[in-house]
DNA sequence: TGCATGATATAAATCCTCTCTATGGCAACA
DNA sequence: TGTTGCCATAGAGAGGATTTATATCATGCA
């Protein structure tokens, strides 16, 4: 009589509750002998007497009222333990980390997140603005669950999906205007002649820049360096000079005549924006649901 | 998949502290594949992935850890309520709840008492002093363990166990001692001659005192009644009359010389004192053992 | 008393679940 | 590419829990 079966606490639990170990047997869906076995093999395992048998049912000894209190206790964290996880399953708790870079957050992040919401209105969202490398970095600790990041990342710890297809251009205002629609392409050499409004260093796209204008074999030179692609697109508004920026992020100030295209001799092509996750840890259910919405809003554009 | 087996969660930890099936198997003297199983049957019962399978080991995942946060807390209180009926089945935890009356306590509670506390310090004692009639209704509403009380004593609900037999006599001081040591033995009616000196109405003693004198074809009268046995022992001494006392009482003063006993024509029977509980619910271990400790106390009387 | 009732205990057979052994698969590492 | 260290799977087997049937005991009632 050593080895310890937890099943006899649960039934030790319901007989003292009702005070019999018939109507234990009833409630448990199991016969009133296995009930009495099983109370008699906790009572030998223990070697304590826990119940009284008395003619009408049975009633807890002191030593069992002792112990009930703590299993009864411990059953209800227990239970508590295992409603909350249902509660995480049915995505009625929990949270979801997602790391974006600013731009990407507006314009490919907020409309599936809002449909997110909209369906789990519970789960608690924490959104975190960085670069690439700095979600990266936050996905690898494991502070982030999902990370919109530009692609290729190269980095052995983290499985990427694709989704976003995005394209760059090189926006000018009024007073480039004629530049913009003088009908010839303009060379990458040109645009050198051209006060260059980028990105600061650091972020992905002023390298994707950089590493696409030698290519053509231009050294790239900024002349206005700003954090925030809002903020280039207003001075380039205002004819400080041409902004690499995501064509996406323009399209109302295209429309409106605010800001023009410069055509290119040679296209920039196309960056592509995926979604990371960490490779050894699997998806948290909310994340897994999210990446479902990522990915049918990817499709549906 | 339903039917929940709570051996599970016990291996769910041991896994999850280890962060490995094998060790888990290990410590638990099983078999990995058993770890394996067992993991499994858990996961699919509760519908949710717990653990991610890495090439080193196992890692919670969100689920699993939120869950291990519980299953912790409730094992610790478990095996808190498995310690505590281990201290009071070892006796280094509990309590005594006895009752007795003041003469009883003195001369047959304490001896026993003294050597049941030398050996179980750790169990707290709680004593009541009272008459005969309310310990024994302490007992029937179960908040005393134990009662001493004067037999015969019937109630149908209350186990009894005689243990002492006590012997009841007149004495008298200075000022009766002619009328102790006359040699002549005294007649139950001349004692109504002496001012008596009874304990109060309502004890079992007096009512026993009265009992016999009726018996004896007398009509008991109390010239002084008191509370205690102690003061009518300190009245005696003084002179003011024959006081009903148990003859163990005043052993020393009738050594000394202080009192005397009066020789009666009729010798009253004895009494036996007996320890009572409630027959209904077994007995506490401590009680148990302080039983056995009276009963061989009586014994070697 | 004697009988019916309602409770627990016991016995023996059965069934099922867990455990084991053996083996496969997979990733990391040298 | 072989080796090592993990976990998963398959199949067989054993042992314990469950069931059915029955005994036992206390209680209440006629």
């Amino acid at each position: 009589m050593q080895s310890m079966n937890l099943e006899w606490y649960r039934i030790f639990l319901y007989t003292a509750r009702s005070g019999s170990l018939t109507k234990a047997a009833q409630q448990l869906h199991i016969t009133q002998p296995s009930v009495s076995y099983s109370i008699k093999q906790l009572e030998d395992t223990l070697g304590a007497k826990l119940f009284d048998r008395l003619s009408k049912g049975v009633s807890l000894t002191r030593e069992g009222q002792s112990l009930y209190d703590y299993v009864e206790q411990s059953f209800a964290i227990l239970d508590a333990g295992e409603k909350r996880l249902q509660s995480l399953q049915r995505l009625t708790a929990g949270e979801l980390r997602i790391g974006a870079s600013g731009p990407v957050i507006r314009h490919m992040l907020l409309p599936s997140l809002d449909r997110f919401h909209a369906a789990y209105p519970d789960v608690r969202i924490r959104l975190t603005q960085g670069k690439t490398a700095e979600i990266s970095g936050k996905l690898q600790e494991g502070s982030l669950d999902l990370g919109m990041v530009h692609l290729p990342l190269a980095d052995p710890e983290l499985a990427v999906r694709p989704l976003f297809s995005i394209q760059d251009c090189f926006v000018v205002g009024e007073a480039y205007r004629k530049l913009a629609q003088a009908g010839r392409p303009v060379a990458a050499i040109r645009l050198t002649k051209l006060p260059l409004l980028l990105l600061s260093p650091g972020s992905s796209t002023r390298r994707f820049v950089e590493g696409w204008l030698q290519t053509q074999g231009v050294a790239a030179e900024a002349d206005i360096e700003l954090g925030s692609m809002d903020m280039l697109v207003e001075m380039a508004r205002r004819g400080y000079g041409a902004a690499f920026v995501t064509r996406a992020f323009v399209r109302r100030e295209l429309a409106g005549g605010q800001l023009f295209e410069l055509p290119l001799a040679e296209p920039i092509p196309p960056r592509m924006i995926g979604v990371a996750s960490r490779k050894a840890a699997s998806l948290p259910l909310a994340a897994e649901r999210f990446m479902t919405m990522l990915a049918e809003a990817a499709i549906s554009e």
